[in-house]
DNA sequence: AATAATAATAGTAATTATTCCTAAAAGTCA
DNA sequence: TGACTTTTAGGAATAATTACTATTATTATT
């Protein structure tokens, strides 16, 4: 029941040079990277690409699912090689982002589905406190 | 112990026609205002008011405790009247902000201090779903 | 293979939110 | 009053992101 109507046209994702340099520097970096930061690594191995080129493409990829947009407050936005669900850590010294595992000291109560009114679909959670280099 | 060892001179904050304004404005809106939104209040009632001025004034009266800065993922930067510890649900469609209260369904076990060598001194947590109006 | 249709690109301009700068105005206080 | 400090308005500057456009690359169709 509730089937969309409508045929799915699944949006060819052509695999292009930039594009594979790209999804390439972010999976390998296994950093929380920016947009610029992107763009200054794909530079080196193809220093004609350009910064709306990152831009699209990690925002493409991410709708794909292929990596994770990491939305933390106020800050630069930041991508994620990694798409399973976890938590961030971010320390207030250095600005620095820790990956934190689902499980680490953290129950979250979903089962009340209903606050407020609100049918929640899902959470975003974010520590910040100061990492081991910074104390 | 562990007492800051100069003296703190309190920083004196002048409540002028404009910072009552502006604070005016965000304590009745009982809503999460962009500085923006904020500018557009106030101007009705002091319509030479500068949009700087606004900016300045929030982030101070932020940092003063007298409002609060919320802060959601990716977005403007928005203020809140309630200074009191509460969390956010944000809706997909239309983007409206509504308020969580700390207990609602939620549990979070900061008992471990400790996530990852990190020292954790708070979180933000913030929900998604779709809001009564949007279904 | 040639052609047509579609998607992606580089480079740049535009937009948006925010912060910075500066000279003038207003508040504080001896 | 006069010196000092804070705040202001208005505009410029900055930073991140998005939009535009002519060109190039890829895929599909004859
Ligand atoms: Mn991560
Ligand atoms: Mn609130
Ligand atoms: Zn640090
Ligand atoms: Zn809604």
């Amino acid at each position: 029941m509730n089937a969309s109507n409508h045929t799915y046209r699944p949006e060819p994702l052509r695999m292009t040079n930039q594009r594979k340099g790209i999804l390439e520097e972010v999976q390998k970096a296994r950093q929380h990277l920016t947009a610029d930061e992107v763009y200054e690594l794909v530079r080196k191995k193809q220093p004609r690409i350009s910064l709306s080129t990152v831009y699209r493409n990690l925002e493409k990829m991410a709708d794909a699912g292929i990596l994770a947009r990491l939305e933390l407050s106020g800050n630069q936005r930041r991508y994620d090689w990694n798409t399973d669900m976890h938590h961030h850590a971010r320390c207030v010294r250095c600005g620095a982002v820790r990956d934190v595992p689902v499980d680490a000291g953290v129950e979250l109560d979903l089962g009340s589905q209903a606050i407020n009114g609100f049918a929640v679909s899902g959470f975003r959670l974010e520590f910040k406190g100061i990492c081991e280099k910074c104390r």
